[in-house]
DNA sequence: AATCTATACATAATAAATTTATGTATTATA
DNA sequence: TATAATACATAAATTTATTATGTATAGATT
């Protein structure tokens, strides 16, 4: 929490990314990943997470695959070949909005 | 027009950076800046901004003065100490933000 | 002269993303 | 046996921005 607004925008970035270095996550362990690789920065909520990997595989851009563990579910979600390309777009809209940015706040740094 | 997602929750840090930059800007004026900085990539749209200027005026981040040119009028914002203040933290936000997305998207990136 | 574009402000309705709150239930730990 | 962690989920409220609309002046084009 105490996330600045700036975040706003990024979660599906943030989750395709994931799932194509890991090829295989549940939503429970999206959670725990980020706030790990973040060291605390960065908390997703459940509130944000759930609904935006619903619309993601609605999308055709994840697959899910329900294991059970014990009398517990877990979903696991898998990027479709869809959502690997969706995933290089985002990745790609990331630098440039970096990029964009950086020409906004740093002066000497203009856009090519 | 066709501004992903990112930019949502970045608003108030370019107008922020901008007026600092610039010691007194109006509206439109700050349209057309970022326009030409981003080379079109960013469009600002009014709906967005005007909102935005009256909501930083009324928390003491920006001062106004209206003048008129001709018949018609211009409101020059211009940050207060506060919205200096606020600037600083916006700008170290950003920095940070870009850090963890860093983090997040290149594994080969660690936070510190 | 008439029309279009740019300048300059503004707000209202809608949409989208996220936060906060709440709910259910299992499993591990103190 | 109570608490924390795991694991899903949705609904209400909030925030932010888009789209649409409105008013009006000024400059440029036909």
């Amino acid at each position: 929490m105490k996330n600045s607004e700036l975040y706003k925008g990024s979660l599906i970035t943030i989750i395709l990314k994931l799932l194509n270095e890991h090829d295989k996550m549940y939503g429970y362990e999206i959670t725990k990943r980020v706030k790990e690789i973040t060291k605390g920065e960065l908390q997703i909520t459940e509130g944000a997470l759930y609904p935006s990997l619903h619309k993601l595989q609605a999308q055709g851009f994840l697959d899910v695959e329900v294991v059970n563990i014990g009398k517990r579910q877990r979903k696991y979600y898998e990027l479709t070949e869809e959502g690997t390309r969706e995933t290089i777009k985002k990745l790609a809209e990331l630098e440039h909005y970096i990029k964009t940015m950086r020409a906004l706040v740093n002066p000497k740094f203009r856009m090519a």
